[in-house]
DNA sequence: TCCATATGTCGAGAATACCCGAAATGTGGA
DNA sequence: TCCACATTTCGGGTATTCTCGACATATGGA
């Protein structure tokens, strides 16, 4: 991922509204949520949430398929793990030890796949 | 990490003179480098660095430390470890298979300190 | 004390983001 | 075809961000 992907990324992230939809979609794969769904359950007006799905989708965040009449988004995961992996290159690169906690810290997401004995 | 937070750090991160200074600093832990020798290396007039510093540390994603007539700046490593596990915390909630792709991703960050066999 | 260096603060202009009412488009059914 | 529903696009007003010249502050040495 290139420094302006990411800065897309970021930025789509760094606004409330915005962000509490990407988290809402990621609850709701693999199905997704059509934007009049989303807009009724963050209480925005119908016309502000595709403004904000827009650029969400802008940044690669999120993708929209039409079903009928409804428009169906979904939360793109790998679009956040490629922004996650930017963002932690830079201390893998010179300075593997400082990312060495950082990975530890992200490791017990697993725990629920196979659970500690 | 709370949202108000989380949305801070990524706005600080989300403007390309700011995400080019903390990865800089990055590289330069933990020595950390004083605010004129950021400006100079990125071509930024001293007072425009000075408030993107001042963005930043907000945010908690730097610090600063006076050493005599220089004020050394560092990245705080740990802030953008807690601003990952923000991101990745939905997806290890209710869907943990999502999860494991981006944590895998990662692992590779760690080779460095035992070489593959 | 006075000066040079390093950094931060103030103020204002330009650019950009945010929000939402109103109108337009697209879809399926009567 | 016409209508109802779902979503997007357009227009604008307001708020925020970005940038930088000018000035202010802090430190150490002559």
């Amino acid at each position: 991922m290139e420094q302006v992907n990411a800065i897309l990324a970021l930025a789509a992230l760094a606004q409330s509204t915005r962000l509490e939809t990407f988290r809402l979609l990621v609850r709701h794969e693999p199905d997704g949520l059509p934007a009049g769904d989303i807009a009724r359950a963050l209480a925005v007006p119908h016309n502000t949430m595709s403004t904000h799905l827009n650029i969400l989708a802008r940044a690669g965040l999120v993708s929209s398929e039409r079903r009928s009449r409804l428009i169906v988004y979904r939360a793109d995961v790998s679009r956040l793990r490629d922004l996650t992996l930017f963002l932690v290159q830079d201390c893998c690169g010179g300075n593997a030890d400082l990312c060495a906690p950082l990975v530890e810290a992200l490791n017990p997401c697993r725990s629920s796949e196979k659970v500690a004995p």
